[in-house]
DNA sequence: GGCAAGTTGGCCGG
DNA sequence: CCGGCCAACTTGCC
């Protein structure tokens, strides 16, 4: 038998490690490659300009590339459940196929979808293409679980083995018989979204510092692996969170919006591995990809995930309603150059370095202004070009202290972290240029600056430039405190039973263990 | 009991 | 002046 097929795409915006639409194009008379823009997604999500224009470049090269095959790409405006049943019927289709999405959202969409193609004698199939893994698998593995920290997580992987190969993407040969319908309407009715039409004003656009595409993807892949030395010896922490050109591949919104296989970015750091000494997760390139399958497994079976309450795993804080203190901190105006610089680079260009969305997350919620991380995980959905359900909630909560990470009094410093990889400032310079007049002995303190210094770089802290929103020495004190509160809250059982505790040092109570009390009371 | 990607700032010894 | 150690201090897992 012989099929119309739709392939939908929803992530996995690429033709390279895409089995479902390689599936599609089996025993496939007419194919159809379909997107769905929905115009009532950003109901609950704010998507900014930026985002919205990486995935336009996106489509469009994937337009561009199925094209080269003879095929070329439906963008349908509309909610899939309503969309799908018209296609269906109108271009007669007999199978669906579509990459699994273990988004909550998605998975509910997928299960109404399901449903109607059932109804329509559709034929679905589905592929695991955009993780390493069947997550669903390594779940089962940890006993109906998800994994809470790295180790476990990796202790579970080596029972299941390393992620399938990459599928190589379709040719000519794959078309052989298979054909896609077009009109000459086919841009009027089907053609890729404008800024101006998804509601963006162009003429607010930065310049594009990183185009959308899976080209564009594999460019960038191939340019890093190129470097080999540098991917042997590659360790996330002792990157520069604040380097005036990345630290690190930027890889990671090709990934999200799946222009790059984690499969293919995988087995290509393999293949520059082997046979070399080469560093090793949590620290290493694969260990980042192994970050990103961490938390989209924990994003899969912990209720609630991207929420502190009905979040079983997240410590439940008493988080200030601060409307004044977010704003100032989402528009760059907290009166801290490192944390303002880096808001600013986010704004602008749609990637921050890791370590700098440390600085800025610890800065909003347990180290400084003590807004809720829900909070700021809205505004890096709308602005980073990453941004990633499953790895923002994830990170949030590490970040907060909320869960994963519990060393809630290691507190960064918004002077002192940024001086550790830029001593000069280069980078507030950069992204601030107010404040490129600034000596260096005050660049990430300009309040601390004389009037007359002040004068002489043309910049008036408290009229150019803000006084500093908190002061971060105190504030943080008092913050580590209301942690401790918290945390002491989440457990009652240690505050009814303290006697467990004392029960079980009471017999085997060393000499060291003596040694180590008396040392901490006479600190 | 010990260890875990990603702190800071103070103190001590060289 | 620099590196190293320590305290501040938690949970999950081995």
């Amino acid at each position: 038998m012989t099929h119309n097929c739709i392939h939908w795409f929803r992530k996995g915006l690429r033709l390279h490690d895409n089995p479902a639409l390689i599936a599609a194009m089996r025993d496939c008379k007419q194919l159809y490659p379909v997107f769905i823009l929905d115009p009532w997604y950003p109901n609950n999500t704010k998507i900014g300009i930026n985002r919205w224009r990486f995935l336009i470049g996106a489509l469009k090269d994937l337009d561009c590339s199925l094209r080269e095959l003879n095929s070329r790409l439906f963008v349908v405006r509309g909610k899939p459940d309503e969309v799908l049943p018209e296609l269906f019927n109108k271009w007669k289709i007999t199978r669906l196929t579509f990459e699994v999405d273990t988004e909550p959202h998605s998975l509910q969409r997928d299960e109404e979808v399901l449903k109607l193609a059932r109804d329509h004698g559709v034929e679905v199939i589905q592929k695991i293409s955009h993780t390493l893994y069947n997550l669903e698998r390594i779940i089962d593995e940890n006993h109906g679980k998800a994994p809470l920290t790295y180790v476990r997580f990796q202790t579970v992987l080596k029972g299941v083995g390393p992620p399938k190969r990459p599928v190589p993407p379709p040719t000519l040969g794959n078309m052989k018989g298979v054909s896609t319908p077009c009109t000459d309407k086919h841009e009027e009715k089907y053609g890729i979204p404008t800024l101006d039409e998804l509601g963006q004003d162009p003429q607010l656009a930065c310049p594009e510092v990183y185009p959308g595409g899976e080209q564009e993807a594999l460019k960038r892949l191939d340019e890093y692996m190129d470097k080999q030395a540098w991917v042997c010896s590659f360790e996330k922490p002792q990157t520069s969170p604040n380097a005036l050109s990345p630290s690190t591949t930027v890889l990671s919104p090709y990934i999200r919006f799946g222009c790059l296989s984690a499969r293919t970015f995988w087995w290509r750091l393999s293949a520059v591995y082997q046979g070399k000494k080469h560093s090793q997760p949590p620290v290493s390139l694969h260990g980042q990809l192994l970050w990103r399958e961490f938390f989209y497994t924990a994003a899969l079976g912990v209720p609630n995930f991207n929420k502190m309450e009905g979040n079983p795993v997240c410590v439940q804080v008493d988080w200030d309603n601060n409307p004044d203190h977010l704003a100032a901190w989402r528009e760059a105006r907290t009166g801290f150059p490192f944390i303002d610089a880096i808001m600013t680079q986010l704004r602008q260009e749609g990637w921050i370095h890791h370590l700098a969305r440390h600085a800025v997350a610890c800065f909003l919620t347990r180290g400084d202004l003590w807004v809720s991380w829900e909070e700021g995980q809205k505004v890096f959905e709308e602005l980073l070009l990453d941004a990633d359900w499953a790895l923002n909630a994830g990170n949030w909560q590490w970040l907060s202290a909320s869960a994963f990470f519990h060393q809630y009094y290691r507190v960064y410093s918004p002077i002192a972290f940024g001086k550790k990889t830029d001593k000069h400032g280069d980078y507030i310079k950069k992204y601030l240029p107010l404040l490129k007049k600034f000596p260096e002995q005050y660049i990430y303190e300009p309040w601390k600056a004389p009037r007359s210094v002040q004068e002489q770089a043309g910049c008036i802290v408290g009229k150019d430039y803000p006084r500093p929103i908190v002061e971060h020495e105190v504030i943080s004190k008092k913050n580590i405190q209301r942690m401790k509160a918290a945390y002491a809250k989440r457990s009652p059982q240690t505050d009814e039973s303290p006697a467990k505790e004392k029960g079980k040092k009471h017999k085997g109570e060393s000499i060291k263990d003596m040694l180590t009390k008396k040392k901490k009371k006479s600190a």
